[in-house]
DNA sequence: CTGTTAGCGCTTTCAG
DNA sequence: CTGAAAGCGCTAACAG
């Protein structure tokens, strides 16, 4: 059944039991030291550790998560990982795992889509004990059936709306708010917002108008995307026109990007001829050559919180669902400035 | 033990034996429907199939792999998901696995370095059937523990050297080759190489040095590194200097961005001024407002290749070291154009 | 082709 | 505090 008898040396790796043995007691003790409990003799604890060590014993997690209540893994799905923004969102996400003695399982259901994987099925054959969704993503029928089985968060992403999956967002609305903000305080009147896709595009456009009418400025939003392209195409029909903003609010930094070549192909200097916001501050940003004026989305918290909740929700089902914003940031760089005129 | 035995409705997931019970069957036929041995009549593999269409099952992953030889995952060890140039390598890693029915299971080494967690002992612990390393990683030591256990492939790095393990790459003293005659042939004398670090760098600078010489040209190499950072100060260092290069060849694309920033900052323009090229062909290398040449390193290929290797040594231990190269190209783009004298 | 029987390695009662 | 015993869901012999 398992591995053969093997000739040479027995590539059988060792097991509770041949710990048990080697320190002389039973294999129940042997567990109990495994899972942290207090009713060991000191003097116990420490023979069974040796023996562990002396023997390069290894838990068998398989047959751990088959015979308790939890497989101690937590599947995250990630949708695209081209688009590193999620980066510190996972290290948050890690970070309150690993303090539970919980092990995420990332899965990119982008590629899985490519090579025709279904993630979120694979993941629930490994029996997770729960799924964390980052970014938007586009399963939403596994999603439904998956949180028939196990808890769902959603992070960096309000959808799909899923009845009973918490979601954990930045303050999309508010961030939107400190970009438009800024550009109108640096004098800027003629202020153009490339909106994004689904929920999220929504607010940040929401609270870019709100920031514009409380100004008394005329919102003026054009249809984007979240590419490089898209922004690009949008920006370039923009500064085409008669009335060329002096200021450009995108969607995410890709989009943001895509507006800084079509203001390059046009002759524009940024910031002096053309002031330009992106969100989430991605590394992209944050390189010197292009150095954005950006909305930092605040993902190490979100995934932090992320974290929390799945957990809670591991323990306890029949939770109400929850939403948590998380406050974003503006990180002010080299792409916005004075509107021409005010020079 | 399990699940308590709820109030409500039964939360227990359906297993084999239901399927079995449901379909009017013994469980191990059950058991030979899922594993698509061909002893099965197709009456009865029809109703093992609707009963477990009917019950919503899902094989336990755990379940099977605690009794058979194979887990059916692999493990994918990933450097740094801020730098996504190895997206292609997973798609074409993940493209093998799954014709063979393999799962990857994916972990972040930097991340997991972060938190505390050992992200090679918890894939052994998840009892994975192999481990493919991509990207030059910091965990040797884990490593070498882990060739002992289970078979290890290198994808997209060269290092550390594991006897045993596998090693797929691009052909980087050929990428670089090309990288360097292509200046050449464009009239460039003075080209300057941002060498990287590790045994890639070694190669690339060997590349690099030979088709100089080839040519009667001097190399000029300077130390840079991985970095946009590095590439900034090293080609700072550069253009500072009397006699400047009128071209640099980049260890990376990621380098070769901070070579820009640095001719941006001395009043350079590129390619008038200054020529570049970076490694990887990442899609910051495709960003318009960026442009560079690069060289593309077949990572998909890679990725297909490492697949096969992993899943070989799965079925036979004891292969003897391979080394599989996959060859490079040379994408030109808007950072390379003729030196300014010949103008 | 089918049903029975052992385990895989571990956790978890339940008596000592 | 400790040991024996049962069982998680599945696969893999083994006789029918």
């Amino acid at each position: 059944m398992n591995q053969p008898p093997a000739p040479g040396h027995p590539p059988r790796r060792p097991t509770i039991r041949d710990v048990a043995e080697r320190a002389g007691v039973s294999k129940s003790l042997v567990s109990l030291v495994l899972g942290g409990s207090s009713n060991v003799s000191s003097d116990r604890r420490r023979a069974v550790l040796d023996a562990m060590a002396e023997l390069g014993y290894r838990p068998n997690q398989l047959a751990r998560g088959l015979s308790s209540p939890h497989s101690g893994t937590i599947g995250v799905l990630l949708n695209d990982l081209r688009n590193p923004w999620f980066v510190e969102l996972l290290e948050g996400l890690s970070a309150t795992l690993h303090a539970a003695g919980v092990s995420p399982v990332l899965v990119d259901s982008y590629t899985d889509n490519r090579v025709g994987r279904r993630s979120v099925e694979t993941l629930l054959e490994q029996r997770i004990d729960g799924l964390v969704v980052v970014g938007t993503t586009s399963e939403e029928a596994a999603l439904e059936t998956a949180i028939a089985t196990v808890p769902v968060v959603l992070a960096g992403t309000r959808e799909p709306a899923l009845p009973g999956a918490d979601i954990v967002v930045d303050d999309d609305e508010s961030g939107a708010r400190q970009a438009a903000e800024h550009l109108i305080a640096l004098g800027h009147r003629r202020i153009a917002h490339l909106q994004g896709p689904g929920e999220i595009g929504r607010l940040r456009r929401a609270g870019y108008e709100a920031a514009m009418r409380d100004s008394g400025l005329d919102p003026w939003v054009v249809a984007g995307g979240m590419s490089e392209e898209s922004g690009y195409e949008a920006a370039r029909r923009l500064l085409a026109g008669p009335q060329r903003p002096t200021a450009i609010f995108a969607f995410n930094d890709l989009a943001c990007i895509g507006a800084l070549s079509a203001a390059a192909d046009q002759g524009l200097t940024v910031p002096g001829d053309l002031s330009l916001v992106g969100y989430d501050n991605t590394y992209l940003a944050r390189i010197r050559h292009l150095s954005l004026t950006s909305v930092d989305n605040g993902n190490f918290a979100v995934g932090l919180q992320a974290g929390r909740y799945i957990l809670e929700r591991r323990e306890t089902r029949d939770l109400p669902q929850r939403l948590h914003l998380v406050p974003t940031q503006l990180v002010v760089r080299g792409s916005t400035g004075h509107p021409p005129d005010s020079a």
